[in-house]
This record gives C-alpha cells, sequence and structure tokens, in this order.
DNA sequence: AAGATACCCTACTGATTTGGTAGGATATTA
DNA sequence: TAATATCCTACCAAATCAGTAGGGTATCTT
C-alpha cells in the first residue's frame, strides 16, 4: 500500500496541476484546500523538488509549481520518491535492486512471477503522467 | 515490498511443495534447509494453518504439510496472508477496501490507475499456484 | 502409563519506519 | 529593512516489523 506521505503527495500534486501555469501556489494554500498537515507536506514538497519534479520560488508571490509539462512526470517517478520500491521483491526491483541471497535468480518461480507483475504494474505506472490525475476530473 | 515475513512465507511453502505427498516435514527442517529463524517460522507456518493453506500433525512423525493439492491455493491467498493488501490504495483494495476520505472514487485519476495495477497485479498472483513456486516446475 | 516428540499459543522485546512537529536559517520582494 | 515564504535539521511518539521466550497441548512409542 502507498503511504501516507505518498497519498498526501499525489493530492499537492493533483492540486498543482490543477493550477499549472497560474503561478507558484502557497504551501499553506495546498495544506488548507487538501487537508494536508502544513509542516509534513512542506517536507513532502521540498523531497519532490530535490527530486527535480517541481519547483519553488521564496518571497512574496513565491510558492511551489511544477517544474516541466505534467505530461512529461511519470507516476511511476513519484512514487519511487515518496514511497519507495514499486516491485514486490529487492531482486526484481530495477531503481532498489538488491542480489538474492535467497534462490538462484534464473530459476526461482516466485522471482519470475514478481517480475511479471513488476512488468505489468510498470506497463501502466510508467505511462501514465501527472496529467491523468486531473485531466478533467475533481480532486484527489 | 513484501515483507520479510512474506518472502520466509514463500521459501518455507516452496520447501513444502518439493516435499508435497512425502509426509509431514518438520518445522524445523525447514529452518534449517531454508536458514530461517526458527521460532519465527513457527508463527508464520501457525498462520498459514489457521489460513486454511496447511494442515499439521503434532507428535513423533508430525510436522507441516500442504493442505490441498498445491495448484489449488493461489500465490495471491498467500500475499494476502502474511504480507496484507495487495492493492496500492485502500480504496482499491477487494479484500482490504476502505472508503476514500479524500477523492469522490468515481471521479479520480489515481484511482482510476491503482485499480488498472490492481487487476494486471491480480491477473498474475490469482493464476499463479504454490505449483509455480516449485524447483521442478511443471509447464504452465 | 510414561516419556518423548513436535506443534500450539500468548506475550513480550528491541529495532526500524511512519507520521508528524519545532524552530530557526535563508532567500526574495517591496 | 521588514515582511514573506521556502529551506533545513533535528526531534518525537506511535505503529509496525522481526524475532524470542516459555510453557501448554496433542500424539506417538514402548
Amino acid at each position: 500500500m502507498l503511504s501516507n506521505k505518498a497519498q498526501y503527495a499525489f493530492r499537492a500534486l493533483t492540486y498543482l496541476v490543477d493550477k499549472y501555469e497560474q503561478g507558484p501556489v502557497l504551501i499553506s494554500d495546498i495544506a488548507k484546500k487538501k487537508k494536508i498537515p502544513l509542516k509534513f507536506l512542506e517536507n513532502i514538497l521540498l523531497e519532490l523538488k530535490r527530486a527535480g519534479i517541481l519547483e519553488s520560488k521564496k518571497g512574496k508571490g513565491g510558492g511551489y509549481y511544477i517544474k516541466q509539462h505534467p505530461s512529461k512526470t511519470s507516476i511511476a517517478a513519484v512514487v519511487r520518491i515518496v514511497n519507495g520500491p514499486i516491485s514486490m521483491l529487492p531482486c526484481v526491483s530495477l531503481y532498489f535492486y538488491e542480489h538474492c541471497q535467497n534462490c538462484d535468480e534464473k530459476n526461482c518461480g516466485l522471482h519470475d512471477m514478481m517480475e511479471g507483475v513488476r512488468d505489468a504494474t510498470l506497463n501502466i505506472l510508467e505511462n501514465r503522467t501527472l496529467n491523468d490525475l486531473a485531466s478533467g476530473k475533481e480532486t484527489l
């Protein structure tokens, strides 16, 4: 399951997508409208900024905004930043790979299955973007 | 990611599938061969028994064994028992559903995506069984 | 019946992760 | 230079995870 933090992140991003190209949005505005604890949201947005998803401006008229066009950022990328690995096993993870000390990866039934799950999942999450969070729809 | 516990469970089950219809297997045997902490494994096997996946026999000649034919138990069922929900959001979970207080589920981009991920994942995990874990696998 | 065998069961504990908060530092604008 | 708003580190409580302890209970052998 996605962590609370990850779900907050997606709610905030949904809001920012809706305000795309309308100038920076205050953290406090997002927190209020999306009912997210202010200081916690602050940390989340900062993390998304460091990862290159968001950009920010300080001082009056400042705030956060989406860096690239929303269609350029995949949902998979966001999940990895705020929630960690997408795969169900370390030994099938593309971005968080760890060698499996329990099995011969070339000959492990579970490994094969989880590779399949990973591919099926990524096929969706890599091809959906921030745009798909809003696109005509209302809120999360 | 699957918890340590879940990965232990799958390793133990793999062993039990290999020994299927060769009589009960000692916890201590599984623990030793699969390098799983004995007392922890004890709890895991007990949980799988209570959930109806395994059966056991006490006393000399006793041990654990798979209750039904391995092809009758899906990987999805095992994951739910030892690891919890398969879905990425409570509001798309079939077995651990919780109403989403953040969004209108009928009109939420993230909800739709995660429903897709759930279906793609279950399409694999519901149709693979304990048999697919075994070393000398039957062909699909 | 007695003893040995092997699972059954509850409770506990330490380490890690999760879900935040606190409080000030830094950059920008007016 | 005052106000604004993000930046940043550290901290904290609660929950979960990973595993242990210690005896209870059922079964088998002799």
